[in-house]
DNA sequence: TCTTGTGAATGTTTTCACAGCC
DNA sequence: GGCTGTGAAAACATTCACAAGA
């Protein structure tokens, strides 16, 4: 979630929580918008993306089941995600699916824009200054940036590469909002350190470091290394309940035991660490 | 993670739970694994990570101060998470990186391979299938596929690509466990079936979709949309808490307003858009 | 009758704080 | 003295279940 975030959250992952609260009574509207807590946040998003998606096939009215559907999660919890942003539903009836799309970017502050440097234009970097779906919801590319001077130049997905040196500057004069971090995980500090100081105050994060950060900067971040790992700890655990379930069986006196060769752990630890020398 | 798992994403952000608890005593094996919280077990992959560089700089030992600082959590989060898997380290001391390591690796199912398909060979197909951090960490890539007939049999990072149609048998041949779907929305719940078939029990998706699977097989999402929207949310949110700051100053009669200008806040959603205009 | 909006209940995760051991 | 491991408390998130309103 994430540095802040990510999460997760995330969720998870991700969602980092952790703002301090102020003593004093905290006034309506900024209550207002802390209290959408961040998990909540994240599906907006995704609700965002199901309600489009009706929209295009020119459907007005949704219910809250039809709805949780479609973003595959359940009604309850997509009613209560509404509710922190306001009531715009009517009973009996359902969500009117334009009045819910606006009240979510309002939410999420997509009535704005905001201006996107991707830093670190190797194949991650060039997918995502090629990538589509970033600027047509209000996110535009505004500056690439590299290291290498044979890219200094070369527009990428319509936008020619600026060299980092001048990523102070340069994110400075183009009102940069949020810097994406594609570079190897060796500079991505130092490319971090000169995004804020061209006030960039949102950072995602795609380089495997956990990055120095001052308060007032959010960061998120996207781990490839993170999310394989995750999944094979789905997978190991899957295959120790069989195990578990099967030795049941075999303590319990009924043999269903594998036909050819058993489910076996390999060799604990040094291959553990020779996988590790290897990264 | 979300998730997941979350959530990171959150954690978030993602990690989203769920699982059923069986109604009989769990036996003490299975417990173990699935006590461990879905946040937990995406920060162990993080803790790896640092203890793997700390290994390279042949530290030996570390207390969890130190690990909880590389890797951005803090101490009391990294002692419950590392409790999960056992009792490794020495009061007083710390832990000892390499027995932590293996212990971890053990934990996440990193003691075995896991081949890996990449489906989609685009910009972040091409992204995937080159970066380097995936195979060196026990996730070499077996498959790659794509739709378009003029990409089939050219090698990608060393791999030829196949094509989608023969997604089903070559993962059953290749012995796919992890599928990486990097489609755009469009194809992407087909291929998702084609994985299932083909015996992948594990995704990771990249596409901007909610992948219906059947329940033994875990997905998790990788969104860039939600990332940048959940940034922004956050621009929004310390925007108005700017904005309100300002305010109550005004209200309680204490002028800190900016000197050109007058720093006012009229009703409501109006000028907080203003604001947003100048910021 | 149908569906929202929401308190209350439940479940999960984080944080605290300190006993136990080196 | 220092640091781990962990119960217990607090914070946070999800789910239930139903009153209120169209």
């Amino acid at each position: 979630m994430t540095a802040h975030g990510a999460d997760v959250q995330g969720g998870d992952g991700q969602a980092e929580a952790g703002s301090k609260q102020s003593a004093i009574e905290v006034p309506a509207a900024r209550e207002r918008a802390r209290a959408i807590p961040e998990a909540a946040v994240a599906r907006l998003a995704v609700y965002l993306r199901a309600l489009s998606g009706l929209a295009d096939q020119n459907v007005t009215t949704v219910s809250s089941d039809e709805l949780a559907v479609a973003a595959g999660v359940n009604s309850a919890k997509l009613r209560k995600d509404l509710s922190y942003i306001g009531s715009y539903g009517t009973r009996g009836v359902g969500y009117e699916v334009a009045v819910l799309i606006g009240q979510i970017e309002r939410t999420l502050g997509l009535t704005r824009k905001h201006s996107v440097a991707v830093v670190g234009i190797g194949n991650l970097g060039h997918a995502l200054a090629n990538y589509g779906g970033f600027p047509s919801r209000g996110f535009p590319v505004a500056a690439l940036f590299d290291l290498d001077p044979d890219l200094v130049g070369v527009p990428v997905g319509g936008i020619p590469v600026s060299h980092i040196d001048d990523i102070v500057e340069v994110c400075d004069e183009r009102e940069v909002t949020i810097g994406v971090i594609a570079t190897p995980a060796k500079g991505a500090q130092e490319v971090c350190d000169g995004l804020v100081a061209g006030g960039v105050t949102c950072i995602l994060n795609f380089a495997p470091v956990v990055l120095q950060v001052p308060e007032d900067v959010e960061v998120r971040k996207v781990d490839l290394a993170v999310e394989m790992q995750i999944l094979s700890f789905h997978v190991a655990r899957r295959q120790q309940e069989a195990a578990t379930e099967l030795h049941r069986s075999n303590v319990d006196g009924v043999n269903i035991g594998p036909p050819g060769g058993g489910g076996q752990m390999p060799g604990e630890v040094e291959s553990a660490n020779r996988m590790v020398e290897r990264l």
